[in-house]
DNA sequence: CGCCAGGGCCATA
DNA sequence: TATGGCCATGGC
């Protein structure tokens, strides 16, 4: 994918920075994680609140499934991210719940483990991988082929063919890929939703020169 | 009222 | 491997 990292430059110019992703712990990323799927921020920003204090591994642990639904209804699918939020817990417990002793395995490793949990796919593996645990793999969500797709460029079928041609595509570092996924989120919350707003679009002239 | 949001599981062919 | 049905809330 060529001119991939210009795209980048282009993002990191106009929006800047974005210091991602909004969590406290990395325990809370990774719920975080569970309840955006498919869901609005503004949803798990809900649900997240609702824990008030008790938002730690532990508690999780202890509860039941129907508090757990209670809880985090206004995330949506709450039945389901209930039992994955058990799996995610019952996974973290074989760390004794320290970020500290996951970080020290391998990030392929992690990955593997990461695909097994119930609830827990390729997107969000990669994320909690990225933004919890120091392991760089590139985030491909819904707005990331939609960006691209529209720039012209031309996406395999998998996600890991998508990922990994990304990945060949920037620098594999950390930092790069926690900021260019936040960027890419930022950006198509303004210009590239479902109906795209080409009107002030900072990759006008790179869409335009792509698609022609 | 209908559409959609920072997916994933499962059954099916 | 690739579709299709299902899960569910809240904002617009």
């Amino acid at each position: 994918m060529k001119g991939l990292l210009e795209v980048y430059k282009i993002l990191l110019s106009t929006y800047g920075k974005r210091n991602w992703w909004p969590a406290q712990t990395a325990f809370e990323m990774m719920v975080g994680a569970i309840l955006t799927q498919n869901t609005a921020w503004t949803n798990v920003e809900k649900a997240i609140a609702n824990f008030g204090e008790s938002l730690s591994p532990q508690f999780i642990e202890a509860a039941s499934l129907e508090e757990l639904a209670d809880i985090i209804r206004p995330s949506g699918y709450y039945n389901q991210k209930a039992i994955y939020l058990k799996a995610l817990t019952a996974w973290f417990k074989k760390y004794d719940y320290d970020p500290e002793k996951v970080r020290k395995k391998q990030g392929q490793v992690l990955r593997q483990e990461l695909l097994e949990v119930k609830g827990v796919g390729r997107e969000t593996a990669d994320s909690i991988l990225t933004y919890a645990l120091d392991k760089p793999f590139f985030i491909v969500d819904a707005y990331t082929k939609r960006i691209l797709s529209r720039l012209g460029y031309e996406l395999p079928t998998t996600y890991d063919q998508i990922r990994l041609q990304i990945e060949e595509s920037v620098p594999k570092d950390l930092y790069l890929y926690n900021e260019f996924h936040a960027l890419i989120v930022e950006h198509a919350k303004q210009y590239c939703q479902k109906k795209p707003i080409c009107e002030g679009c900072p990759l006008q002239t790179f869409c335009a020169k792509k698609i022609g």
